[in-house]
DNA sequence: TTCAATACTCACCTCGTGGTAAGTATTGAG
DNA sequence: CTCAATACTTACCACGAGGTGAGTATTGAA
């Protein structure tokens, strides 16, 4: 869905949206860039353990596309590349929230289950 | 992500959450859910054009397992089955409301571009 | 002269998601 | 005796997401 027939008539909003999230790591790196604000190329990815700088790579340059992040070349040697959140990346990530919420809850009955079981 | 190691150890809420959303269909058979409240098998294939019988029962299936469907059986001739949102995919479906308005916004924010271009 | 560091880029492969189409069980209507 | 209606079930297949590992460009340090 990312690099096909994107931007495709979305049904409601919700398709919209999920269609910018959907990505292995693409809610992570929300959260990540969110919560640093601004960082280098190599700093997300050993910030995201078990990325691969393929799909690293891949996942910044569509939500470049998609206005979510912003991306400063430094023309340093060695190179030099910060990302951070634009101001519609912010808003998604603040549109997240209470979706996050919802899930920590869902963990936290899960763990309960599992206690349960054990 | 549907069928194989699920409910693994999440990194955050988000992730929780979009393991139980994720899947083509998922949102909408949500939302047509919260709409309808109760809908057959047939009324929601025929409420999402597109969907295939087999996906359609597959996602079902999942969400009843994550505990977002509840699934009635009437032992009728024809079958009659109606699905129905738990108070868990009731509160999953609110916590998407703002996903959603911004999903909304994008999509304004892409057809007003559309006009500029056109 | 070689190596390290950084941010990629590329070729290749696996596997899961999702689509298609046909088959199943049950019973009443014609 | 056949067919329609409903809710599946199954087998098969295509495609794309995502992983792996190697290669690239640049320049300073040893």
């Amino acid at each position: 869905m990312a690099t096909g027939a994107r931007r495709g008539p979305y049904i409601c909003g919700i398709d919209a949206a999920m269609d910018v999230v959907s990505g292995k790591w693409k809610s992570l790196i929300l959260w990540e860039l969110a919560n640093y604000g601004t960082r280098r190329f190599g700093e997300l990815r050993r910030g995201l353990p078990g990325v691969s700088e393929k799909m690293l790579i891949q996942h910044l340059r569509e939500m470049e596309e998609d206005g979510l992040v912003h991306r400063e070349v430094y023309r340093e040697v060695p190179p030099r590349v910060e990302y951070s959140l634009t101001e519609h990346g912010t808003s998604l990530n603040e549109a997240l929230r209470s979706l996050g919420t919802w899930g920590t809850a869902r963990c936290e009955r899960l763990a309960a289950e599992e206690s349960l079981v054990s």
